[in-house]
DNA sequence: TTGACATAGTACCGAACGGTACGGTACACG
DNA sequence: CGTGTACCGTACCGTTCGGTACTATGTCAA
């Protein structure tokens, strides 16, 4: 991957590439992998399969890009809110991220998305997977290391490894729901506003549990 | 292989059907969803297609059957400890069971399984989704839930709503590892058994830390 | 022995798909 | 104007796969 994480790299992309690629992604959302036929895709675009393999080489080289592309739009706003806040304030942000972060799983894009990688996974290095994880995962997991230290910096938190923190925080806020949306149920915890808000308020009330000054063991 | 080795296997199947399944099953394990085709399934198996047809319907119904007929096989002894026993050996028998869910999720039978119904699912209602949500997670969830209540009555655990308290302890348990297993990651806290044991003992820990009668908050 | 039944093995068919090739069109550049 | 480039649309090809049909073999019962 390219080791220059410059913030202007939108994606290696065409306009046109992106359209092509955003017709995919609806192909996929709305019928699954099977949908996804370098004909269905021509057809969905009004581009020519020649075009396809010249920008993309094979079928595989489109799912790739597929998932750069989509990776390259949720670009998230990690806007930092500084190292002087309240506690309230911390703990506030904390559910705004928690709650991003269940939207953003819950999207039907990102499950299609899932559900592609995992299927095609495990098989050959599982390139799709890899993929996901370091595209996908890489700008929420930022967002919330950022979060996670100005936390710290203003004494509201107490942890020596972050990424530990992090996965906890991640499992308190996302655990099972992500693999039972990707196998087709409907979660009513993510549905429910009311639900939600208070699975988010319990997520983030038993990560101070565990990681906030007061409440150390 | 497992004539009569489970004593009361309540599979529609005959041997001989069970061991085609099987059959199947390490094509699933070894080559993806890909490598499942009717002519693959007979070669490997010493069937002919016809007998496959005949038996299952059609290729839809011999996934399904594939998924029925290893749910049937993964029937966990739930071994009650009784209402009577220490908060430390409740503790432990907690670590046991967290253990042992982790060994079956990263099983490769079941990351195979899984990684299919995800891949098929969305579409068509996601049969295979739920199949295995069914089947699947129904038995893990009994034995928890038997576990959880013994707790309870010895005095040790303390709740309202055990269902809530069960998904708390599978989120503490499993947290991300599934998915991250299910797109094709080696997560070393799963392999190590040191740093297994450490993640389990840190996760029944902080499961206790939220439903003890110590810790009530 | 004879006949009913189950199953293996193979051949076959139609459809779908990945990938390639070719003709046609619009546009840029000299 | 001519030439190259990029692209669309379609036709085409080879392969694979799901599903069906047919034959051959073995087994059990009368």
């Amino acid at each position: 991957m390219n080791t220059h994480a410059d913030p202007y790299i939108e994606s290696d992309f065409t306009d046109r590439q992106g359209a092509v690629l955003e017709a995919a992604l609806g192909l996929l959302v709305e019928g699954g992998e099977k949908a996804i036929t370098t004909a269905g895709i021509a057809r969905a675009a009004n581009c020519s399969k020649e075009s396809l393999y010249k920008w993309f080489g094979d079928r595989d080289g489109i799912l790739a890009a597929m998932i750069t592309y989509q990776a390259s739009k949720v670009r998230v706003s990690a806007r930092l809110g500084g190292p002087s806040q309240s506690p309230e304030a911390f703990r506030a942000e904390l559910q705004v991220f928690a709650n991003d972060l269940l939207t953003v799983l819950s999207g039907e894009t990102s499950l299609a998305l899932n559900r592609l990688a995992i299927g095609q996974g495990s098989r050959e290095g599982s390139v799709l997977g890899n993929l996901l994880i370091e595209r996908g995962r890489k700008t929420v997991r930022e967002r919330a290391m950022v979060l996670l230290q100005s936390g710290q910096l203003a004494g509201v938190l107490r942890f020596d490894d972050r990424a530990a923190a992090f996965d906890t925080l991640y499992s308190l806020v996302v655990g099972d729901f992500h693999v039972r949306m990707l196998l087709g149920e409907t979660v009513p915890a993510l549905r429910d506003e009311l639900a939600r808000k208070e699975h988010v308020e319990q997520a983030i009330n038993r990560f101070h549990l565990f990681y906030s000054k007061d409440h150390m063991n």
